[in-house]
RNA sequence: GCGGCCGUCGUCUAGCCUGGUAGGACGCUGGCCCCCCGAGCCAGCGGUCCCGGGUUCAAAUCCCGGCGGCCGCACCA
């Protein structure tokens, strides 16, 4: 693909998702509508609850996991505990003459090569840009306003406008939790829960659309294991064979390795993490990307969030560049550790009788990432009409009921099959302008299967079944049409 | 946040330089036609010209500020 038609692609799904209602600034009548914010409209909800729905199926279920719900704003404690009040930070200045900021850590770095470890105070940093007489790269002029950018949205609580903030990841809810939901859901270690729900993240610089959001989807999911029994782990028993698309540090590549040859060579710490690094990529399979543009990159120690002890990231290959989706981290025990000190509350549990402070693993998905890969993947520009080639089970639309004329009896009997379908499935009925013309754009939103109502039908119940994809036709009984739509819609394996 | 380019019906765009009734294409709606992959014909709908201020008799057009977009830099726990 050549760069001009790499760029396309994003320009054409932005058109797509405008033109089409997939999704849209929001605020978007006004003048003042800050950046990273977007309205999802019809079949963009749709294609969204689908891919939940994918998610819950593949892994929630699938793993058995406890699902909760939480509050989108937590105390300032909470965000003491987890670090995001301290390290969710940037050190920054501002020139007292041209007014440009500059991350101090990294304008300091550049300038005198010292290295600014994360937990450098405001005073230190000040000390070192006067001693080493460091200024504005741009214009020369004195730095000022030394200060801490914090990421997170503070939010006023009540009258006396009490500290809280919006919740930069959905997980510290499952942390704070989990207490109640372990003594209550009757669980041993290892178990995990899950969570999907909005996250909000005051970016300096948000750009990309879907991509790089202040108000966005996260589903996330909390291992909790017995890090001494990381290997006893009988669930990943049937996956040792399944072929991960590992890009280790240091390479450029990923490589196809099977878990037991990923363990086997301590590219993976343990069964665990390699069984739910294996739904992961499974399940982004199922969700219609290629093999071959997924890859589960390591995160070096530079690159890794404060938290993280062992960090692989799941990205796809898009024509953006790789786009990460999922951050897959071993958190050890910085989260329930941190709130067991700061809240007072002992967070260990019993595991074979033994008193343990379990280790969380986490999978911690963008959804609206997602989403944008998934349509790009789709959008099939070849055939001169685009092509919106989603699997069946993502369509948000999942049926068109067509009359061949848009008029009697064609249209009652159109919509009679209408009628009996659109409680059941995501059905539309549309009978404006040629067939030709429907068929071309219901293609352009994805709908995988049109139903046409003709002549024949009027003489022996049949209808023309027309395919998406292949936009072959064949005619089948009204009489199995649920049965058929059931078989094409499921999710394949 | 910085620099460059840019912002006009749902979408793409002409007009801006050189101030004077916002035009086209596609789409959409209705009708005719009665049609299996963007047919044709007729009619119609659709625009705070990104927002605010300034200059002017007059601003989509010129000037300033803001917001947004794209590209590059930086950032992205």
């Amino acid at each position: 693909m050549s760069k001009r038609e790499e760029s396309r692609k994003y320009e054409e799904i932005i058109r797509l998702a405008l033109e089409r209602g997939f999704f849209m600034p929001s605020s978007e009548i006004y003048g003042d509508a800050p950046a990273g914010f977007w309205d999802y409209g019809p079949l963009g909800v749709g294609l969204k609850r689908k891919f939940i729905e994918l998610w819950r199926r593949e892994l929630v279920k699938r793993d058995g996991m406890l699902e909760i719900d939480g509050a989108q704003v937590l105390s300032k404690k909470v965000f003491q505990a987890s670090g995001h009040l301290e390290s969710f930070v940037d050190p920054i200045a501002r020139c007292k003459r041209c007014k440009a900021i500059y991350r101090l850590d990294k304008l300091i770095e550049e300038k005198t090569g010292i290295h600014v470890p994360e937990r450098m105070s405001l005073e230190e940093m000040r000390k070192i840009v006067k001693e080493h007489d460091i200024r504005c790269g741009r214009c020369g002029g004195e730095l000022t306003e030394f200060s801490h950018f914090n990421m997170m949205f503070r939010l006023g609580i009540g009258v006396i406008g009490a500290d809280a903030y919006l919740r930069p990841e959905t997980c510290q809810n499952i942390f704070i939790d989990f207490l109640r939901i372990y003594k209550t859901m009757r669980k041993n270690l290892p178990f995990a829960i899950a969570q999907v729900g909005k996250s909000f993240r005051n970016e300096i610089s948000p750009r990309q659309g879907l991509l790089r959001m202040r108000e966005f989807y996260q589903a996330e999911i909390e291992v909790f294991f017995n890090p001494k029994k990381a290997n006893e782990f009988p669930k990943a028993e049937p996956i040792m064979d399944y072929e991960l698309r590992l890009q280790p540090i240091g390479k450029d590549e990923p490589l196809e390795v099977t878990c037991r040859e990923a363990l086997n060579s301590g590219l993976i710490s343990c069964k665990l993490i390699a069984y739910y690094l294996s739904l992961i990529q499974q399940f982004y399979e199922k969700a219609g990307i290629p093999r071959e543009k997924i890859r589960l990159r390591q995160l070096g120690e530079d690159e890794k969030a404060f938290y993280a002890v062992e960090a692989w990231d799941l990205e796809v290959e898009t024509s953006l560049g790789w786009i990460e989706l999922v951050a897959c981290n071993n958190r050890g025990t910085h989260d329930l550790g941190g709130h067991q000190k700061f809240s007072g509350h002992e967070m260990e549990v019993l595991d074979d009788g033994e008193k343990v402070l379990p280790h969380v693993f986490e999978l911690s998905m963008g959804v609206d990432r997602s989403i944008y890969c998934i349509l790009e993947n789709a959008l099939d520009l070849e055939a001169g009409k685009p092509v919106l080639r989603l699997p069946p089970h993502l369509a948000s639309i999942e049926v068109a009921v067509l009359p061949l004329l848009s008029k009697e009896p064609f249209t009652s009997k159109a919509r009679e099959i209408y009628e009996s379908l659109k409680l059941e499935f995501d059905v539309e009925y549309d009978d404006s302008g040629s067939i030709g013309r429907r068929y071309v754009r219901l293609d352009e939103i994805g709908v995988p299967i049109c139903i046409t109502v003709d002549h024949q039908t009027l003489e022996d119940n049949t209808v023309t079944l027309r395919f998406r994809d292949s936009a072959l036709q064949l005619r089948a009984d009204l009489e199995e049409i649920v049965d058929i739509l059931k078989n094409h819609l499921r999710y394949s394996v």
